[in-house]
DNA sequence: GGTTCTACCCTTACGCCGTAAGTGTAGCCG
DNA sequence: CGGCTACACTTACGGCGTAAGGGTAGAACC
């Protein structure tokens, strides 16, 4: 054990790896929302002051860099042994499940401008998987738009929700209601009141709907896309 | 001029009205892509401490609430003598340009929790240009979560990439293409080289070619959300 | 063994941030 | 005139990212 002989260089010292570092600001980020952690803390949680991070990390754009692309290391690609559909469902639950067990990601993203390996690697994954589905490099392309943008957006708008188990819905459904004028906005009360207050506006339902549509829609235009 | 009769308490001094320093705040944060502006930079702007600003907002998420809905009343509604798919596309479109034209807003709409006045007129008008268009409740749920979905997460990686005018497009596709290892993502190499340096991979018709399905798909479902 | 080198970590300091707490004053009302 | 209130200011605190430079354990070479 003590002779290493591997291919890196085997640090001498108390060896603080990037990947460490970068796992323990995400489990930081997820542990209470309190979103990305400061170097302080971040320092603070390895057992090392935040300045001595600077050796490792150039700034601290570069530890946001890669936990997301840890996030993405954690979404499923799409089988290659499945039909196109069924293959892009099972990346598009993972992809909302990675981003809604890591909230401060999706808030992340858009800053991030230099994609990592794991980034790469999805992103490559799921054109290969429509391109043998039958698509061509353009419908792939409105394919991949539709379907990140869906996911995106839908994610971003549930995890703005107020409330995190579905019990506290009813809640908040209700002391919403209370304080509109039902006069002035006639219609989202009545749906407000349809929907909120029965409580059985289950998430995950209705973010399958949207994507079913979807995928029938980009079946449709499908062949059409040269 | 000078006798007030309004129903406002018509102010004695210097009169630093919310809705100014909430303008203000908008304006500055559009200016050069510093995001949303400081306390103190806010109060240098309207020559003013920041800490005065305490004296109309108790703290600074009240002035964000006001800067996203301030983006919501720029929206356009869905005119009501058009069919309702005409009227999505543009309330989709205005949406959109709006999003753009303040790219700080969509990073904070999941922060935000209390929506504001024209933010609510917003979603009852959308409600209602749907249900008169002959969606159940239930299926005005579903189209306004599609829809809003695709175009919160479209806006999202449009305003992710790291460039601006077109023109920027081709070098930086370039400059990754040149990077890219190849052998491992072959696909992803494939489409960066036939759409982004072809440079007519225009993001207007990209929009248009998403939005246009999820109507396909939002006509054909219509009638069968009960 | 002794020397040197360097990877790793630390200290101090700067200019930002949001905001708690308290002070001053101009102008209206009685 | 006196008092009140709306509006603005001052000072201060703890936290942020990070520039600049200092120290030391341990491997590498003589």
């Amino acid at each position: 054990m003590d002779t290493e002989t591997a291919g890196t260089p085997a640090p001498r010292r108390n060896t603080l790896t990037k990947e460490v570092v970068i796992r323990t600001a995400v489990a930081l980020a997820d542990e209470a929302g309190t979103g990305v952690p400061s170097m302080r803390r971040l320092g603070d949680r390895l057992g090392i002051e935040a300045m001595s991070l600077y050796h490792h990390f150039r700034n601290k754009d570069l530890i946001l860099d890669g936990m997301i692309d840890l996030v993405f290391s954690e979404i499923e690609l799409p089988p290659g042994d499945l039909p196109w559909q069924a293959a892009m469902r099972l990346r598009s639950a993972s992809m909302r499940d990675a981003l809604t067990r890591h909230p401060w990601a999706i808030r992340l993203m858009d800053s991030r401008t230099n994609p990592g390996r794991a980034t790469l690697r999805h992103h490559n994954a799921v054109i290969g998987c429509l391109r043998s589905g039958g698509f061509s490099i353009a419908g792939s392309s409105h394919a991949m738009s539709v379907l990140d943008s869906y996911i995106y957006g839908f994610t971003l708008q549930e995890l703005s929700l107020p409330f995190t188990s579905s019990a506290g819905l009813e809640d908040v459904a209700g002391s919403i209601m209370e304080q509109l004028p039902h006069e002035e906005f006639p219609h989202l009360s009545e749906m407000l009141a349809d929907r909120g207050l029965k409580g059985d506006y289950a998430y995950k339902e209705e973010f399958d709907v949207g994507l079913g549509l979807i995928l029938d829609g980009l079946e449709r235009g499908r062949e059409g896309w040269r």
